[in-house]
DNA sequence: CTGAAAGCGCTTACAG
DNA sequence: CTGAAAGCGCTTACAG
């Protein structure tokens, strides 16, 4: 590795005199600035950022991205918009998957202490990662928290008004005439679970339908989970219609609405909290929630390099529009005229 | 932040003592192993990795990961095989995007260099960037080449038989009875692109079949690309089937047949090299090459490793099989019996 | 305008 | 078994 006393060298300069012009400092002549330069060139010289940021304490260039599943379609787009965002700034992003695994988040959020990341973008599992969140934010790292706040821990956070959406959603369905609807949704521990499931029943309530805990599914956020609910609730307690309340579950349930032979939307109408990437090539064009997944990214990187030179603004939580697209999985039980 | 020689101070012990305690070194008592673990967690002491990167010029346990667009699900799916094998070994991932830009992609070589990244895994966009990853890899960076190799620059890679698969494509369309089978390819910077127009040739002639240079189809591996293909061949000279070479031209074909009112495969049949997600699900559940994107990411991370640790060894091209996956969208020609 | 020197948080021979 | 000291590649007051 070529170093800037290599490079002081060859220039006949100081390495001091190195620093400054590479940083583009003021106050050097325009000789030594041509010399240095030339000589950085030469050598093929690269800067060591990890030498950089341990001398001069600067906020570093990387941040982390801790998300369960970079595969899930939301948190792709979310990536591509947060990248987008932070090269203009010259960051780096950190990749991080958590599987939906405890030791794995907890893994990740000292690696990123240790790897002294300048701020972190985690969609937190649940409340029990909170202790090592606050333990990352009192050595200096920023953090925003994204599509979840977490009780107790006041954070900066990017999401969409999940409650809305999800009233949005299962009203739709209603007006359509269904009446016997389920949803397939998160476990408690995640606020927007329960913010989700929330919005669901006051549709249902507002529309004064019973709410009924048999057709309240709740588990993991995988399409195997929503397919073994969807299994289940047909076995049990066929229902009309099912809100599903996110994106790999929706998965489940077209899967499992596949293989039990029931057509969509004529056998059972779907509507999802999510978006798919050509959902309109199905062969049941799925009506969603559309969450601005690009540009959730985008808000995050905004948030997160303000929170890292502002430590102490107070914070923000930011909500962004998330449209119901209607295409036609959700047919209709009315008939018209 | 809390740093070594705080927790030496606690411990009432040197440094070095700490630096051995935590790396587990021999010879160490027993009580000041205690000690100095007691001290460690009580101040609750992360180590910083860029100053022990610093230090021990040791290899980093950051990797970065160069690829045009984490959205394609191919990409996507790799870097979940690689990071589930990264994982095991406790390195990390700094996702770069290129987007398929020249600029781009030089700013993350270089930024790689900078961050003293151990290894880097690229899927380079073309021939231009060699002389940047000749210089990464003189500066003592291990380097392994994603799914497309570089003339001219023997490295370690890893990706499919590209020829072969796209052989196996055209072969069934044929098989199936299509003789005007066009193909949209990528552009031939590309040693991949030129690999399976190849392939698609080679089918054609090993079928006695004319070659038609109007059926080929040479654009971006973009979803718009392969839309705009669609259409202008559509309309200058239609073909009975099309062998789209990338998962993203696939969507555009599928778009594009959706708007000019061709069904798939009665009007045109389709063939894909890369699969899609849930590609059973679709109008015409898609019939395609499909590479094992997750397995391609845990030899990489294999590859990578070795590399890392073994910098003189002879250099590996592997290759991972790519079934065609039959399903709907080529239907057939042939009247049976 | 320029350089000598200290120090960021570590690790690792070198002594003892 | 343990510590004092040097040094990784930088930056930045401090002099001049």
């Amino acid at each position: 590795m070529v170093s800037r006393s290599d490079v002081a060298k060859r220039a006949g300069v100081s390495t001091a005199t190195v620093s400054r012009v590479l940083a583009n400092k003021p106050h050097v002549s325009q000789s030594l600035k041509d010399r240095v330069l030339k000589a950085a060139s030469e050598l093929g010289y690269r800067p060591d950022n990890t030498a950089r940021r341990l001398r001069s304490q600067s906020t570093s260039q990387v941040i982390g991205l801790i998300v369960s599943d970079i595969q899930n379609p939301h948190f792709a787009a979310l990536v591509r918009g947060l990248e987008d965002y932070v090269f203009q700034h010259e960051m780096n992003i950190m990749l991080c998957n958590t599987d939906e695994k405890l030791d794995r988040e907890a893994f990740y959020i000292e690696r990123m202490q240790s790897e002294r990341a300048a701020g972190v973008l985690i969609n937190p599992i649940s409340p029990n990662s909170t202790p090592m969140l606050e333990a990352l934010r009192r050595s200096g790292t920023a953090i925003v928290l994204l599509d979840n706040e977490i009780e107790g821990f006041p954070c900066d956070s990017i999401g969409v008004d999940d409650r809305a959406g999800a009233y949005a959603a299962t009203s739709h369905l209603i007006q359509l005439g269904y009446r016997r609807i389920a949803t397939i949704g998160g476990l408690h521990h995640q606020l927007t679970a329960r913010k989700r499931q929330q919005g669901y029943k006051e549709a249902l309530r507002d529309a004064g339908l019973p709410i009924d805990d048999w057709f309240i599914l709740l588990t993991d956020y995988t399409e195997e989970a929503g397919y073994a609910a969807t299994i289940r609730i047909f076995r049990e307690n066929p229902p009309e219609a099912i809100f599903s309340s996110n994106n790999s579950t929706t998965l489940g349930v077209i899967r499992a609405a596949a293989e039990l032979g029931l057509r969509i939307p004529d056998d059972v109408a779907l509507v999802s909290f999510d978006d798919l990437p050509y959902a309109e090539f199905l062969q049941s064009p799925l009506t969603a929630i559309a969450q601005p997944s690009y540009q959730i990214g985008v808000e995050a990187g905004r948030l997160l390099e303000f929170r890292i030179h502002n430590p102490t603004a107070p914070y923000r939580n930011v909500e962004l529009p998330s449209p119901l697209i209607v295409r036609t999985s959700c047919g209709s039980k009315l008939r018209i005229g």
